[in-house]
DNA sequence: AAAAAAG
């Protein structure tokens, strides 16, 4: 990283720079009026010519190695699903010129010397992306300030290291950091709304009576969950106070556009924001509920084997256990003795798996493997902790490996299967068990989910991959950008399918199967694997083969399932009896600012906990995550984002500070404990006047439970906490 | 209500 040195763009004479700071507004510095109208030209073939020898051969995008097999088949020749011209809903986004106009990736030289900054070496493409430039069909992303790209800014630890700020010419060019309100106007951060909306806490001791504080133990230690160390660096950072030259830039007030936005502090949160429409530089991107081409379809739907699915719109009263797949069941007997080997898997692949601690199928494996490996569509359903990954993942790899049509390890060759889950941590965690089964025979996985700057991922796909895990949003995302075409996906996984067919899911994941290869494979599974399916199935799944495990059911679980009935008002207290065992605790809540201020609690009662839910940031997430998996705390909040699938090792307690709503989510969470045949205890807390409703959901669940009345104190709870 | 994109 130290010899890096990138060739260093061309700052002047270049056709980039002479665009730089050109806005597309009238009464934009840089303005030209000449060019507003027509799409801009922003490379002449001249240009291009001379840049493409200034970037060096083994940074290029794949996108040049490709003129072999016939252009650039990914930016041009793919678009057509997804262009303009067919699909007019996503004009908006082919209207993307914007980003030859923005003038930081190309017109930094100075990166190229910082040596401090490792991680812009391999953002080489960056600077070298013909394909930004070359979108002359994309004109009006002038609007739009490359929203995609900048949290990376701010997500970057090294603000501190830019001392240089003030020399540095880029800067005062940057018409849309300029517009940004400078910081200092931001009352926001001191006022962080979570903070100030957790008057709730009142029953609690309140902040105001922590006088005590110095005290506390628990308070003390907390430096040591990274999280809390960063928080007085708001106060610290010295780029704030050091970028005084941002309130004199008199580019201001010169830009009317801007000001059509709502200023930052009037946007109170984002849960009430009144959506798009309220967004005039949002307004040129379809809203997803406004795109022509998906609302082309609704159709289809009508003659939905379930067109009830539609109505349903969540209303609990609607948890009803639909019927059962009809299903080839498997028994353990059956499996002994039945080597990986013996279902048809490769030598490397079973090498694999040995190593992985997985030495002998599991009877859900032994079933579907088989059947995947013949190509078959296939259902599957085994309870939680049942080892569903590798009975698709293995199988998968090595159908990829069997057709590899010789294609191997080819540049910017298109993945070929498709693993998709409803949360980014389960999609992370599929990987993680998917990717050393792959890698063994040399095939390469990638990660494409939100909440994490994309450029890793895109270049991800321009190397290469082969297989693809990752979340609906983002891999529409980058479907829509045109970096990720599933043309050549030939098998697709659904994990938590059912899920994957709830309102919200649904049309997301029968868009992304439509651009998958008409008569590629598709494998659904979940512990809860039912006939909500059936929409999925009926379009996607011809001649499915579905497999169960014969009893396995809940009954004979090793899961010891408990409901307490308690005051409301008792809660907290009882919740933080209960996780005050040593054993590793995983807590639901129903709403995210819930499972926030347990955790808090807890803490203020000197258990470690931390919390897990979407009002986190992603980098959050996937530490509080890891807090509890590596047992620096023993007790995570979570709300049901941590439900499904995510698979922690020795959880021995799980309360439902909430009860669920749905009997299918309290499969799912009480799945979280009693993993691979270990013991588990589910605790349920609810009221008595819920008590009704709490044993239709356990009779729909088929669970025995035990049900006590219980105060603060009662030595059940003591008892019931982990050990 | 939560989740999933960017936020």
């Amino acid at each position: 990283m130290p010899n890096f040195k990138k060739p260093a763009p061309k700052r002047s004479g270049g056709p980039s720079s002479s665009h730089r700071a050109t806005g597309s507004t009238p009464g934009h510095r840089g303005y030209r009026a000449d060019e507003a109208g027509a799409p801009k030209q922003r490379w002449t073939a001249d240009d291009r010519a001379r840049r493409s020898n200034t970037a060096t051969g083994s940074d290029r995008p794949p996108f040049r190695g490709r003129t072999a097999d016939g252009g650039r088949p990914e930016s041009t020749d793919r678009r057509p699903n997804w262009t303009p011209r067919e699909k007019p809903a996503y004009q908006p986004r082919g209207e993307r010129p914007a980003y030859g106009d923005r003038p930081a990736r190309t017109e930094r030289p100075s990166y190229g010397d910082r040596t401090e900054r490792p991680s812009y070496n391999d953002r080489a493409a960056r600077t070298e992306r013909p394909s930004y430039g070359d979108r002359t069909e994309r004109p009006s992303y002038n609007d739009r300030p490359a929203r995609t790209e900048r949290p990376a800014y701010g997500d970057r630890a090294p603000r501190t290291e830019r001392p240089a700020y003030g020399d540095r010419a880029p800067r005062t060019e940057r018409p849309a950091y300029g517009d940004r309100p400078a910081r200092t106007e931001r009352p926001s951060y001191g006022d962080r709304a979570p903070r100030t909306e957790r008057p709730s806490y009142g029953d609690r001791a309140p902040r105001t009576e922590r006088p005590a504080y110095g005290d506390r133990a628990p308070r003390t230690e907390r430096p040591s969950y990274g999280d809390r160390t960063e928080r007085p660096s708001y106060n610290d950072r010295p780029a704030r106070t050091e970028r005084p030259s941002y309130n004199d830039r008199p580019a201001r007030t010169e830009r009317p556009s801007y000001n059509d936005r709502p200023a930052r502090t009037e946007r109170p949160s984002y849960g009430d924001r009144a959506p798009r429409t309220e967004r005039p530089s949002y307004g040129d991107r379809p809203a997803r509920t406004e795109r022509p081409s998906y609302n082309d379809r609704p159709a289809r739907r009508d003659s939905d084997f379930f067109p009830s699915k539609e109505q349903k719109s969540f209303t609990p009263q609607d948890d009803v256990v639909l019927e059962r797949l009809e299903a080839e069941a498997i028994t353990a007997t059956e499996v002994e003795g039945v080597t990986f080997a013996d279902l048809g898997l490769g030598g490397n692949i079973v090498r694999q798996l040995t190593e992985m601690g997985a030495a002998s199928p599991f009877p859900i494996q032994a079933a579907t493997i088989p059947d995947v490996l013949a190509g078959k569509n296939v259902l599957g359903r085994g309870k939680t902790g049942s080892g569903k990954t590798i009975a698709f993942g293995a199988p998968l790899v090595e159908r990829l490996m069997e057709n590899n049509g010789g294609k191997n390890r080819q540049m910017g060759r298109k993945p070929r299967a498709l693993i998709l889950a409803p949360t980014r941590e389960l999609a992370l965690q599929i990987d993680r068990t998917v990717q050393p089964i792959a890698r063994s025979v040399g095939l390469f996985t990638t990660q494409i989910y939100g909440g994490v700057p994309q450029y890793r991922q895109v270049s991800a796909l321009q190397r290469g991959v082969d297989i693809i895990v990752g979340t609906p949003g983002r891999i529409e995302d980058l479907i829509e950008q045109g970096r990720l075409d599933l043309s050549d996906i030939t098998i697709t996984v659904l994990d938590e399918a059912d899920h994957m067919c709830d309102l919200g899911f649904l049309e997301p994941v029968q868009r992304i199967l439509k651009e998958t290869a008409p008569d590629g494979q598709r494998l659904l599974f979940s512990a809860t694997l039912d006939k909500g399916v059936a929409t999925l199935v009926n379009e996607f799944l011809p001649n499915p083969s579905v497999h169960e495990v014969a009893g396995e059911d809940q009954a004979s679980s090793t899961i010891d399932h408990r409901v307490l009935l308690i005051e409301q008002r008792d809660k907290r207290a009882i919740i933080e009896q209960l996780a005050s065992g040593d054993g590793k605790t995983l807590v639901f809540t129903r709403t995210r600012a819930f499972a926030e201020e347990m955790s808090d609690y807890l803490e203020d009662a000197g258990i470690p906990a931390t919390s897990l839910h979407g009002d986190l940031n992603q980098a959050r997430r996937t530490r509080n995550l890891q807090l509890l998996t590596s047992g620096r705390v023993n007790v995570l909040v979570a709300t049901d984002v941590a439900a499904r699938g995510i698979h922690v090792d020795d959880i021995t307690l799980v309360i439902q500070a909430d009860a669920p709503e749905e009997y299918k989510t309290y499969l799912h969470r009480a799945g979280r404990t009693g993993r691979a045949g270990k013991q588990g205890t589910v605790v349920t807390l609810t009221t008595r006047n819920r008590r009704r409703k709490m044993d239709e959901l356990l009779g729909r669940a088929e669970i025995e439970a035990t049900v006590d009345q219980v105060a603060p104190g009662d030595a059940l709870l003591s008892d019931l906490a982990a050990l």
